[in-house]
DNA sequence: GTGCAATATGCCGCTGCAGGTATACAGATG
DNA sequence: CATCTGTATACCTGCAGCGGCATATTGCAC
């Protein structure tokens, strides 16, 4: 019953956050830290819980560590990531967040390493 | 932050059973018992959690009690509810449950009081 | 090798929910 | 009134998740 598992995923609005972000396209910790201000433990702790259940997938790259939204979601994952994504742009705290993610870097999504000298910290 | 509690509402498996069920219409509580198989304080107890939360409304009819979907949804729960019955569809869990619901009665949704008699317990 | 940056993990306390048993409540019936 | 049926609620236990602090791990740079 792979439904319930990915509403237990959806049920907390720091996880809702991350998989908002992640909609655009990868990326890395340091990002997520910087839109959502939240502390590094919190994220990746909710980014671990995301990744045991399949509702993202991750691969080291030198330093940092890249998330992305499945490359072969089922059905229903698909479904509701885009049910969230219609309902999430309704809500300000999800604008807000993608709105900081695009201050971050231009070219986040396709750049180099992760760009995330860019995001302040280094 | 209203997605969140929609969330929650739907992380649970019987949960889901009872909405999946609401879905083609109305139903009172001995319904559901007899479709889910579930303790009647079991399904109480969750019935009441999704009425806490504005997922389903409830109407005294004389010695029983009519649950359904709400009359005004918001567009995201309208969004989730529809895209819950699209996932649903594709469980068996989910699809034996309807099929018991349409042998209980076929005019269920639109007969008298409740329709009660028919379920077997009287 | 040392040291540092990015990220993950272990442990703890708290809270909230799931499910059970027993009981309460409301309405119908007699 | 008493009683029965349908449904809800109180109380309890167990468990899982959340968040914090401290610490471990991994890879890079020197």
């Amino acid at each position: 019953m792979d439904l319930v598992k990915i509403y237990e995923c959806l049920c907390d609005r720091t996880r809702l956050r991350l998989l908002n972000l992640l909609a655009p396209g990868p990326l890395c910790v340091c990002h997520f830290q910087a839109v959502l201000r939240e502390s590094q433990v919190k994220i990746s702790k909710h980014l671990a819980y995301l990744r045991a259940r399949g509702l993202v997938e991750s691969e080291r790259e030198g330093n940092w560590i890249i998330y992305r939204l499945p490359a072969k979601p089922s059905r229903a994952l698909r479904a509701n990531l885009a049910c969230l994504q219609d309902c999430a742009a309704e809500e300000k705290l999800f604008r807000r967040d993608l709105a900081r993610l695009k201050k971050l870097g231009p070219g986040l999504v396709a750049s180099g390493p992760c760009g995330c000298a860019p995001a302040g910290r280094k």
